[in-house]
DNA sequence: TCTAACAATAAGGTTTCCTTATCATGCTTC
DNA sequence: GAAGCATGATAAGGAAACCTTATTGTTAGA
């Protein structure tokens, strides 16, 4: 019904119109004359119409006729249209721009992701990216309703995910963190049982120790605090100690003293997540290319 | 540097889309299925990423990839585009549609044209046309000015106007118009030197005379009337004669008599006149063809 | 009148695209 | 769980679209 006009068609039409001239839009084309002749009669055919005034009769310049005029603009619309996607699509692809939506654990979010997203965004000005930071298990729920492109957390439970893909990258000890001056401050490492004697405040990272056997600690506890900066003044006030994942303490702090749990030793894996059965969006893919370069050595 | 997307391609891509396989949207493009497994690689490869999800391992229905999903509603949107295009230029060259502007002199356009033309817009519901008439002289100016697509009228000074096509449509023949009851009004022709006895009322075509032998006529005649009605009211009140083309005679008078002019027998010719290096609109081209042939018997 | 410029046409080769035939894989069904 | 069925990938040959070189025809200008 329809005929199907080439991209590559309408080109040497508005060529030939513009430069006025069969062998200029040639040149332009890098096609031969005759070339450029077959094209735009196989054009005319399909339209129904001669778009230049005739041509055996070489009374004057090659010119539109009113049919072809008609059409001009409406080709060089269709072209641009054409182009404009098809350049979106080539900087998609080659991850120069688009849209990157990610989550991770505040630990991961505060201690290592600025460095890196800073250097991967550095030569890439348009990448749009939005960053939510929130627990595992948030930051699940987000990668399984595909809020996320993926997700940065720990996987708890592994066989719980079958229809996710882990990547682990960050193995995070756990230790245990307490004002410096502190009894425990100076060791090098502490046993669980250590930990009996002092008040332990407990967070979100200390079901970390459920399964394991510093377990007991966790029915000792008396307090039970979820947020990070209230965590933080409590212990600077003296108040007790707590068991953190590593990357979980904040790095320059001057009060505060990190000990690593020697027995027993527990450590996070976390890694990033994503669904299965779906890829990631170019820059996506290449944000995950990024982080595993940047942690490899 | 960019890809040429091609239309067919899109289409393909959009129906593997939307009816969720490659079997299917095989059938609907009226090809095999081998042809679009090719069609889609042939644009992935030249968007530089995969547009369905891996399509070795089945685990799951044909799925679109981010990509792929980012993809899809560009390529239906240039799709509608280039479809948009490709109907509104099919209309146009099967005339069904567009903007014809042409100009007649007042005797065909009363006379002949408005048959012709009920006819000829009967089946194009939607061609827009805009229609003047004036004198041969004017419509020669808007033809000359582009400003009409073509003109119906008299071409007095062939060689005046070699930029210009005249085709010959309808001999008009000169005669007497007197009221009925004149004494000349029951003679089959008349001859100048009998007009010279009767009050005798010029208008606008009678220059027609000029290069013939009854030009002293012209000298002869006190009157003169442009408007067409005013003479008609003149003859039809007794005031005189006059002469008028056969196709300017109002047709369904009971008051007027027409008498060719016999010696000298004079016609002017009336007939289509267009730009010599200009085509015409599809449209305007349908139109002209139409005349012809509905005048050609 | 001759020449240069431009586009149309002809004939043959290349590339692109499509087809038939076959294969690999997973889902369904008994 | 093996057989059959459906899906899409792959291979190879052929058809169609496309481009090239060579040539012709027409017009404009020297």
């Amino acid at each position: 019904m329809l005929p199907e006009l080439k991209v590559t068609q309408l080109r040497h039409f508005v060529w030939v119109s513009e430069l006025k001239g069969f062998h200029a839009a040639a040149e332009k084309a890098h096609r031969t004359q005759p070339a450029i002749s077959l094209s735009i009669r196989d054009l005319e055919n399909k339209l129904g119409e001669g778009l230049f005034e005739k041509r055996n009769a070489r009374t004057t310049k090659t010119e539109l006729t009113p049919f072809g005029n008609y059409f001009l603009p409406k080709a060089k619309e269709l072209i641009a249209h054409h182009d404009r996607i098809a350049e979106d699509m080539m900087l998609l692809s080659e991850h120069k721009t688009g849209h990157l939506r990610l989550a991770s654990v505040p630990s991961i979010a505060s201690r290592v992701l600025p460095d890196i997203l800073l250097k991967f965004i550095a030569n890439l000005p348009s990448l749009h990216v939005s960053f939510y930071d929130d627990n595992s298990d948030a930051v699940l729920k987000m990668v399984e309703n595909q809020q996320v492109d993926f997700g940065i957390c720990h996987l708890l439970h592994e066989q719980d995910h079958s229809d996710k893909a882990f990547t682990p990258i960050w193995e995070d000890r756990i230790g245990v963190v307490c004002p410096k001056g502190h009894p425990l401050a100076d060791k090098q490492g502490v046993h669980w049982k250590d930990l009996r004697q002092h008040r332990l405040i407990s967070n979100g990272t200390s079901r970390l120790l459920e399964d394991t056997e510093a377990h007991p600690l966790l029915g000792h506890s008396q307090f039970y605090v979820s947020n990070m900066i209230s965590l933080i003044a409590m212990l600077e006030a003296g108040f007790g100690i707590t068991t953190l994942p590593w990357y979980a303490f904040p790095k320059e702090s001057t009060t505060l003293q990190f000990v690593p749990l020697e027995a027993p030793e527990v450590t996070r894996r976390i890694g990033i997540v994503k669904l299965n059965n779906k890829s990631l969006t170019p820059p996506a893919q290449a944000l995950v290319d990024f982080i595993l370069e940047q942690t490899k050595k």
